[in-house]
DNA sequence: AAGACAAGCGGGCATATGCCCGCTTGTTCA
DNA sequence: TGAACAAGCGGGCATATGCCCGCTTGTCTT
């Protein structure tokens, strides 16, 4: 009873299956939702240092480092480094490109489906809601 | 700016959030919001099998299997065996019912931080949301 | 009763996440 | 200029999660 009420648990819940619904959708591509998120975000500002996409993406630094080498190993991204010497900048790879723009339509896909499911004024609420967490 | 309205990065995030605050509460009893919430689903009805506990918590049953060989570690749970050779069955130790005793005020108070700041109504609507994702 | 089929697990493989420690590179101040 | 101090990372440690394969134990059908 308290546990159904807990905002947490069923948090976790959601995202869980939420995320699995993107990562189907996406399967083809052979990235997960976490991935082609991560694609999105180096290309609004590549290129980018990993701290910087840590601080936009609310990650810790090393996450992002870890998963960005996951990336460039499947030769979606680069991992470069910039006119500091400490700094490890991202850009996308051509391959990365190529699943941004074949994976833009599955992401809206499952996007619309939620939001018909939900009602837009109801995914508007939750979009608020979650922001205000 | 699309990237902003997706549900599920947004609820990636508010769960990486809201979970952070629960494990601070929590640890001081050494325990983080997910093993907690466990071990209030195994109280529920212990003794339970792996794979009714999976089940219930919308987990695959090896991870539940493998979070809950930590919490034997930690002498929260016990392993056992039931009736059927071939099922592990899952009881609180009692240090796992000291923590909870511990654990419910701490978990309370955050429970109530949250619905203070998004307001009571707004925090069942919250609910509501998930639940119908 | 024997063989087919199903249930319940453990462990391997891969990713995701956070925290902390230590190394390298830059910057700043005396 | 040399010595603190700060920034940016990588890698180690631990947990979390899902999927798949293979082993053991039960059950069911012929």
């Amino acid at each position: 009873m308290s546990n159904d009420a807990c905002h947490c648990v069923l948090l976790r819940k959601a995202t869980r299956k939420v995320s699995s619904y993107y990562d189907e959708a996406l399967a083809p591509l052979g990235v997960n939702i976490g991935q082609f998120s991560m694609l999105r975000n180096i290309r609004r500002t590549e290129p980018v240092s990993l701290t910087d996409l840590a601080h936009r993406l609310d990650l810790d630094r090393s996450t992002v480092g870890r998963n960005a080498k996951v990336l460039a190993r499947m030769e979606l991204v680069e991992i470069g480094h910039g006119e500091d010497q400490r700094e490890a900048v991202l850009t996308i790879a051509p391959k990365g490109h190529e699943v941004l723009e074949k994976g833009a339509p599955l992401w809206d896909g499952v996007q619309d489906e939620i939001d018909a499911r939900l009602g837009a004024g109801k995914a508007r609420q939750l979009q608020e809601l979650l922001a205000a967490l």
